[in-house]
RNA sequence: GCGGGCGUGAUGGAAUGGUAGACAUACCAGACUUAAAAUCUGUUGGGCCCUGUGCCCGUGGGGGUUCGAGUCCCCCCGCCCGCACCA
């Protein structure tokens, strides 16, 4: 009797697959096409169990759809562009491209072992010029299309490594890297003009049906639309060419309520006080330190400065408003200018009182009209806008309405009377694509003394990145390359320089989906293939790409439509999209004694017994933390090449798919894990024994065993369809178990079998080929129909009914499946339990749900 | 602060409003073995009475709707995630 040999028998089948090109996808118009797309890695040179994770569930649906006769295209690339790769350089004086196709082909190495279904002809990376040279031509298109922009910005730069920063890479307000004070920067930066689509993006959230509810809130959070008022109060005396301050607000029904303006220290009118008046630049440069973090913003104590200038109220030119310069108003949301109500908000409340101003109520509560509770010293009264409450001074006059009825009446209000105007705004501001990195795609422009800011000419692309770079000093060496920079220009021919700065890396990643329809094109993508493989019709990722990624994605794909290079019905490219929970793994942790420090142990230096972990070494006992995010530094990673040769691919696949549903975390356990290869094994052995029977010999139970073959088929089924893996798994253990104590005959066991197999097949497709071969099925499993399940072979000539006595079930009868409810009831009523709890009594109600349960009434 | 999600045995989890705890882990017991490992079999929510077997309690807590609630509704508690000086 042979074992199951995951080593030899996964390289076998893997071989077949690619001899039989099982997985090239070609444009079969006779076929039903299915686009299946795991979000691509940043090749580090590791695979990671969470890639494991990611990439199983979606060659699961792969290998299904492949199965229901679907033209599947399921590609894989590298997102290999980014500041890692840099690093490596500057640490190690690897070159960023040697460095990152090293990782390249290591990862691939370790990707090829699982046995993904992949297509592996139309692997690209997006660091070669063949796939930025395209990402150049589409910039031009969409240059030329209006759809980029070149401003000024404020950036986080760090003046030791000469480079922008990221939010997230300022920590303290120093850089993470050089721990040198950042500094708040304007520069020229190139951006895409994704505000302009702020409100088709959010909109057409709407229609994505199957899509997380969760990610479609955080990106509407993301967009944040709001609908407010925008007019200006005029200054009593103009200063420096200002005569009045323009502000937003969403609450105009507070506008009765008004006791101060304010302005953004960045504000026009700041920025020409602070030219003539030292107090005020003293204060706006306090405001300006620090980095511009949400955390950094959130600590700083709220500050103001009164200007000394005026500003009369709209409505009543005799009253008249100071205007302060404040530290938390930022000047890119709305127009940099705001006016407080200190009733109904309890920041502007802080600061009225501060500053000592007045507080005045525009509405009060509808039970308690005459109780204006901020007046009184209370915290600001912010309802709802969905709350009615009594307006005290309205636009409506005084009288109750919601929050939602008062805005809309003080905007109609204000428009009649031409003081402002209704405006919808966005949170979303545009993306900011420029850096001043050289391990990025290039941005395609001349900077010409004549000519101004030139287009690279589309016959001169790509615009590759010079190999002769060095990383000993710091800075972006593109800026320092000797002649890199040294081009005609376009336009006039004359001497100019070339734009240094690279696009930042989710540019990359906002187009490869479309790429991978036509991967090897001389465009950026060819419209028969795009017609026909777009839209991605399952992406699978991580949450943690929820907003940028898949936003950007989402403009690119417009963006792409309006210059020509994707059709109109992949505006939305992804129509559904799943987004899976990480892998976790438990942390071994003792404290050292001496310092009190912990030290994390590796899970083979721990021995687990009497419900405990203890260190094999000395017996300590450690504390076990659960499910914990896998991170070196906690010496608790999971490495997938180590699994796999211990257990084979298809184990390291059924486990993470196994214990937890899809979108949830999954702890690795060693027990789980030999607990998947052992079964595995059983199944094997049990294919192999199912081999080795009496062909004639007659069985028994043949019957039962195909109901349970059906209703199997049916389950599995819709656990697939349904992102249920851990749920189909469970079902496929149960048959396991049903078919290995069957006694039925040789014919309907290896009609189980082959059965079992296909509906294993797309978790693991090893030992499913081999079962299927040992079997002697008919070609590859990977191209054999799914099996459809009969119904009239599900159901059973008898069921059993649950019989409940006051809804608790207290017996239970069996039935032919098909038996008349006034039968079901008579039979109920016999039963020794009910005719117990009767006690010769006439039950109140029956209730008989047939095919399900009877509970009879008392 | 705002928004969202989740709370079920020792553990991961299962359950179109219809037998709560499928399936798996762990534990315990048994078979095999000199022994262990491996393998196989069985038990396992809590409590009461050990009498077959029955009864009571049980899905974070409290209330409600229903013949029937883990599931639907309201209030509360806890945990997780996202956003957050957004005017």
């Amino acid at each position: 009797m042979s074992r199951y040999d995951p080593a030899a028998l996964e390289p076998k089948w893997q071989a077949a697959w690619d001899d039989a090109g099982t997985f090239l996808a070609k444009r079969d118009a006779a076929k039903p096409k299915y686009y299946v797309l795991e979000m691509f890695p940043y090749p580090s040179g590791r695979i990671h169990i969470g890639h494991v994770r990611n990439y199983t569930m979606g060659d699961v649906i792969a290998r299904y759809k492949i199965a229901t006769g679907h033209n599947v295209l399921h590609p894989m690339g590298w997102d290999a562009f980014g500041l890692a790769a840099e690093n490596a350089a500057m640490e190690r004086g690897i070159h960023p491209a040697d460095w990152t196709f090293k990782n390249i082909d290591d990862m691939r190495a370790q990707m090829k072992p699982l046995g993904f279904s992949i297509d592996w002809s139309r692997e690209f990376a997006t660091c070669t010029p063949e796939y930025y040279g395209k990402q150049q031509a589409l910039f031009l298109d969409m240059l030329a299309a209006g759809l980029i922009d070149r401003k000024n910005a404020t950036v986080n730069w760090d003046p030791v490594d000469m480079t922008v920063l990221a939010n997230e890479q300022v920590i303290d307000g120093k850089g993470w890297r050089s721990g040198a004070e950042v500094e708040r920067r304007d520069l020229t930066q190139w951006f895409f003009k994704i505000s302009d689509m702020a409100g088709e993006l959010l909109d057409a959230l709407d229609t994505l049906d199957n899509w997380p509810a969760k990610v479609k809130l955080m990106q509407s959070n993301w967009i944040g639309r709001s609908r407010g008022l925008q007019f200006a109060f005029g200054l009593t005396e103009p200063r420096g060419g200002h005569d009045r301050v323009e502000v937003y607000t969403t609450r105009p029904d507070t506008l009765l309520g008004a006791s101060f303006v304010g302005i953004s220290p960045d504000h026009p009118l700041a920025k020409e006080l602070e030219a003539h008046n030292p107090e005020v630049a003293a204060f706006c440069a306090a405001c300006r330190k620090g980095g511009t973090t949400e955390e950094a913003l959130e600590k700083a104590e709220k500050m103001g400065l009164d200007t000394g200038l005026r500003v009369r109220h709209p409505f009543d030119t005799a009253w008249e408003l100071p205007v302060y310069i404040a530290n938390f108003i930022l000047m890119d949301y709305g127009t940099g200018a705001i006016f407080g109500c200190p009733a109904h908000d309890q920041r502007d409340l802080d600061f009225a009182r501060k500053y000592d101003l007045p507080v005045v109520s525009t509405y009060a509560p509808v039970d308690d009209a005459d109780h204006t509770l901020p007046e009184d010293g209370g915290a600001a009264y912010v309802p709802p806008k969905t709350e009615s409450v009594h307006y005290i001074r309205g636009f409506a006059g005084k009288g109750t309405q919601t929050g939602t009825d008062g805005v809309d009446t003080a905007i109609a209000f204000c428009e009649s009377s031409g003081v402002g105007q209704g405006v919808t705004k966005f949170r979303l501001r545009d993306w900011g694509l420029s850096r001043q990195r050289y391990w990025g795609c290039p941005i395609p422009v001349v900077h010409c003394e004549a000519c101004g800011v030139v287009p690279e000419k589309k016959e001169n692309l790509p615009v590759e990145l010079p190999k002769d770079v060095s990383f000993d000093i710091p800075g972006n060496p593109l800026d320092r390359h000797p002649t890199w920079r040294d081009v005609p220009c376009p336009s006039c021919g004359a001497p100019a320089k070339r734009e240094t700065d690279t696009m930042d890396t989710f540019v990359d990643s906002s187009w490869y989906y479309a790429r991978f329809t036509a991967p090897h094109a001389d465009t950026p993508t060819v419209a028969e293939d795009a017609a026909y493989w777009m839209n991605v019709d399952q992406y699978i990722g991580g949450v943690e790409h929820a907003i940028l990624h898949l936003l950007y994605s989402r403009f690119f794909a417009r963006a792409m439509n309006i210059t020509g290079h994707l059709p109109d019905s992949a505006r939305e490219p992804f129509d559904a999209l799943f987004t899976q929970g990480m892998v976790t793994h438990a942390i071994y942790k003792t404290t050292r004694e001496q310092d009190g420090r912990p030290v994390y142990h590796y899970p083979e230096e721990v021995e687990l017994r009497d419900g405990g972990a203890f260190l094999k070494a000395d017996g300590q006992q450690a504390e076990v933390i659960p499910s914990a995010k896998m991170s070196k530094s906690k010496n608790n990673v999971v490495d997938p090449v180590a699994i796999i040769a211990q257990y084979g691919a298809d184990t390291a696949r059924w486990f993470v798919l196994s214990d937890s549903p899809p979108e949830r975390d999954v702890e690795w356990t060693a027990s789980g894990a030999e607990a998947a290869y052992k079964h595995l094994g059983r199944v094997w052995s049990l294919s192999d024994r199912i081999v080795a029977m009496d062909r004639t010999a007659p069985g028994a139970g043949d019957e039962d065993l195909l109901r349970a073959v059906h209703r199997t088929i049916h389950d599995v089924t819709m656990g697939v369809e349904s992102f249920g893996f851990n749920a189909a798994i469970a079902k496929l253990y149960a048959f396991t178990n049903v078919l290995s104590k069957s006694k039925a005959s040789y014919t309907t066991q290896r009609q189980a079998m082959m059965a079992l197999a296909q509906l294993m097949s797309p978790m693991t497709p090893h030992l499913a080929e081999d079962i299927w071969a040992q079997q002697s099925g008919e070609g590859l499993i990977a191209n054999a129909p799914w099996p459809v399940a009969d119904a009239a072979m599900m159901v059973e000539d008898t069921v059993t009914l649950p019989i409940q006595i006051n809804g608790k079930r207290r017996s239970e009868i069996t039935v032919p499946r098909d038996l008349q409810k006034e039968e079901v009831e008579k039979l109920a009523l016999a039963d020794d339990a009910v005719q117990r709890a009767l006690a010769g009594g006439q039950p109140k109600k029956l209730i008989v749900v047939p095919g399900r349960i009877v509970n009879v009434v008392i």
